[in-house]
DNA sequence: ATAGAAAACGGACCGCGGTCCGTTTAACTG
DNA sequence: CAGTTAAACGGACCGCGGTCCGTTTTCTAT
């Protein structure tokens, strides 16, 4: 008569079946595995599938699209590294002043970008609207631009300030013009100087 | 016994057989009417093929890819944008002082990307690495930037100001979180004004 | 005009992303 | 433990991007 569960009180968050479950995190391992192996290039869905030993459809059940598969597995990559700006040993995790942390987090998203550049271009949309990767990266240097006293616009400022180490132009520049990954970081830390500066 | 062609003095350019170039055109012509009608999904390349009356093998022939074929389409349009740079009217084009060509630089570059904002996302790499599209503006940018006096890795900060203009940033921050337009190139012009201050 | 070579053409063919639907399985109920 | 339902499963199927190769067209040289 009433709901279908008796006590749900807290914890809203388990509407997935156990096969369920188990099938997903097969298929990333799987997807992680073939990427390692063989490249990004070979990571097809039904490879995928036979590796995880499923069928296709499950994949898309899954996942919804190639894109959305990429997007979890960078998601995976995105939450340790946000773990490590929010609770890591400083200069990049809190305790630092602002602009140690600041300079630390550019460093380390061109960084990390650049590793994972083949990913964030397969995830396509699927990886820039995951909050995870945007939205709190572009937070996080709101916040900080907010406590070294930057006036302004925060938040476009703060986008400004990501754009330059967003997947596309650090493509452009390292792996295409082939510039130097230093060089690169000192152009950006004069922006960043400049855009803080009174 | 000498080369193929007896006069072949000044223009290089023209290894390209008449029905080549015909079919060149006619399938840019045909592309660009599906994209207007039907949208740019509908762009196939079976269709495109159909619409201009060739097979379609010669799209991918003429154009390499779906992308190249987009790719093509962009470069009118920026060609296009680009003379207006080179040689409008001012204050985009030359005859106005560098800050204001700057300014009228930024306007314009947003609101054509928005405008093509499709077509670059259909385009993907052939879009950037044209150096049509990407190359002649930063070089523009760092051109004005050195006229106004900017000191600093000039071709670093061409592309950091560049960067929030591009495609994807733009995407986002428009389409997705539906800020205004004007909003927009009113922080640009923050950032431009911050990079250049001494 | 004609012959010959080089280049372009066209469409059959292939692989992969994505969908659909009949079948199976997990979870809850009595 | 049996029954019911909702969800997950799997693989046949479809459309499109991309390739291949036998045929046709253009160009040049004679």
């Amino acid at each position: 008569m009433d709901g279908p569960r008796l006590l749900p009180l807290l914890d809203a968050p388990q509407p997935e079946r156990r096969d369920a479950a188990r099938n997903r995190e097969a298929l990333l391992v799987a997807a992680a595995r073939l990427i390692e192996h063989c490249g990004i290039d070979a990571v097809t869905m039904e490879a995928v599938a036979h590796e995880a030993g499923v069928g296709k459809g499950t994949v898309f059940r899954r996942f919804e699209s190639r894109e959305g598969l990429m997007g979890a597995l960078l998601n995976h990559s995105e939450t340790a590294w946000q773990a490590s700006v929010m609770s890591g040993s400083p200069p990049l995790g809190p305790g630092a002043p602002a602009l140690d942390r600041l300079l630390a987090f550019g460093r380390s998203r061109l960084e990390t970008t650049i590793q994972h550049a083949d990913l964030i271009r397969a995830a396509g949309r699927a990886g820039t609207r995951s909050f995870a990767a945007y939205s709190f990266a572009v937070m996080h240097v709101r916040h900080l631009l907010g406590e070294l006293g930057v006036a302004g616009d925060l938040p476009l400022l703060a986008v400004a300030l990501m754009a330059p180490l967003e997947a596309p132009i650090l493509d452009q520049q390292v792996r295409i013009e082939g510039l130097d990954v230093d060089r690169v970081y000192r152009g950006w830390v004069d922006l960043a100087a400049r855009i803080i500066r009174q």
